[in-house]
DNA sequence: TCTGGGGTCCTAGGACCC
DNA sequence: TCTGGGGTCCTAGGACCC
């Protein structure tokens, strides 16, 4: 049987955030935890050295679950319900503030652990890679008489290592791409490995809901149901011609070419930043006229934020945008590309402003947010202008709606 | 008792230029 | 003076992912 070209491995956390929280907490092991929501309290010990916790059932507000405990997810709690929701299947579930921080480092520290063992790395986010095998020496060297059971040692290798760094678990998939090893790290959670190759397509990919693959999302899900295809199976029996008919020229090919488990995206370790945006959901929804101060606090705050995250991260952009939500969940966008790239707090705020004057407030307002694009490195934008000069401008004030 | 926050990529129309 | 065809940039919205 024809070998694969390359060995591409898929790294997945087990319940990342929840398993770090358990380090902290390791009393907490097999209960049904949640993290989540903005406010919710920390855990805190009583004189009598118990431990009290914030219950799902007492919460209230506009938060969601970011994670659960795999005890909480066989009560029906999953990632993205609103706790609200999540509080009705299970208002005894233990909820924890998130603790992005701690999120981070424990994240630093499994990403070195396994560049000791293999350097070839995408980052996918706080809890996932890929990563190319091919040419780590266990893999190589099996090539020609063991090529799964050497791919299999290298495996194990990076979660002992990984367990090593962290005390946490993860589930590797191994196939010859990146589509099929994102699935594949799933077959056997937690704690799992799964290698395949091309031959096991039609027994271990074709029966999975079509969701299992990572760019069917819930619209193009629900579609694909409606149409009568349930499985990767049922697409990959589809005419691509009619696929291309449904989906379009672009998205059919791709949809065509996924069922079939091709996908040749190579392994990118290095990228650079598109866009960089804050935003944040209000409490209850504000009104454009009547919490016009409230509003604009908001702005100057968001905007603030904003430059400090590119003044960290040596950027300016030259395109400013303003995100809105209304009540009904409608969102609005407006942006503005600037003729030279700015970076400062005051400058942002005063693209901002001219972006919200385009919009039309005739709802209550949910959420506000400022992103900025059109990315250049600090280093390349020209000597600011002196405050003092720029206090001139006529157009300086008033400009902005709130 | 709906629906966070930070991203990427794609599409499609219009402006503008050659 | 009735109408082409690219290419690129900008803008708005939307799907999708972690």
């Amino acid at each position: 049987m024809p070998q694969p070209d390359r060995w591409i491995a898929h790294l997945d956390m087990d319940a990342f955030y929840a398993s770090v929280e358990l380090l902290r907490y390791p009393q907490l092991k097999g209960e049904a935890v949640v993290i989540g929501g903005r406010r919710a309290d920390a855990p805190r010990q009583r004189e009598d050295g118990s431990w009290q916790y914030a219950r799902l059932r007492d919460y209230t507000g506009r938060g969601v679950v970011t994670t659960s405990t795999y005890a909480a997810r066989d009560l029906g709690v999953f990632s993205a319900m609103g706790l609200m929701k999540a509080a009705l299947r299970a208002p005894d579930a233990i909820l924890l503030p998130a603790d992005f921080d701690s999120y981070r480092k424990y994240s630093r520290l499994f990403k070195a652990a396994v560049a000791e063992v293999a350097p070839v790395i995408e980052d996918r986010g706080i809890d996932e890679i890929y990563i190319d095998l091919t040419d780590v020496p266990g893999v190589r060297d099996a090539v020609g008489h063991d090529p799964l059971g050497g791919v299999k040692a290298v495996a194990r290798e990076i979660k002992n290592s990984v367990w090593r760094a962290t005390g946490l678990t993860c589930s590797i998939g191994i196939t010859p791409n990146k589509l099929l090893s994102k699935i594949a790290s799933e077959l056997d959670k937690p704690d799992g490995i799964t290698v395949l190759t091309l031959a096991d397509i039609p027994a271990r990919i074709w029966p999975l809901a079509v969701r299992k693959i990572n760019g069917i999302g819930p619209k193009a899900g629900d579609r694909l149901v409606k149409l009568g295809l349930q499985t990767v199976g049922d697409i990959a029996a589809a005419d691509p011609r009619w696929l291309i008919e449904q989906f379009g020229e672009s998205y059919g090919h791709w949809l065509h070419n996924a069922a079939h488990g091709r996908d040749s995206r190579p392994i990118v370790t290095h990228s650079e930043p598109v866009s960089i945006s804050r935003e944040t959901t209000f409490e209850r929804d504000l009104h454009a006229v009547h919490d016009k101060a409230l509003l604009g606090g908001i702005m100057d705050e968001l905007c603030e934020r904003l430059a400090q995250d590119l003044a960290r991260k040596r950027y300016a952009g030259k395109t400013v945008g303003i995100k809105l939500r209304f009540e009904g969940f409608v969102t609005v966008t407006r942006d503005q590309t600037l003729k030279t790239p700015i970076l400062t707090a005051a400058d942002i705020r005063h693209a901002a402003g001219l972006c919200l004057k385009r919009v039309k407030f005739d709802k209550r307002l949910r959420l506000m947010g400022v992103r900025i694009g059109n990315l250049v490195h600090a280093s390349e934008v020209p000597p600011a202008v002196p405050a003092a000069e720029r206090a001139k401008a006529p157009e300086r004030e008033n400009l902005s709606l709130f």
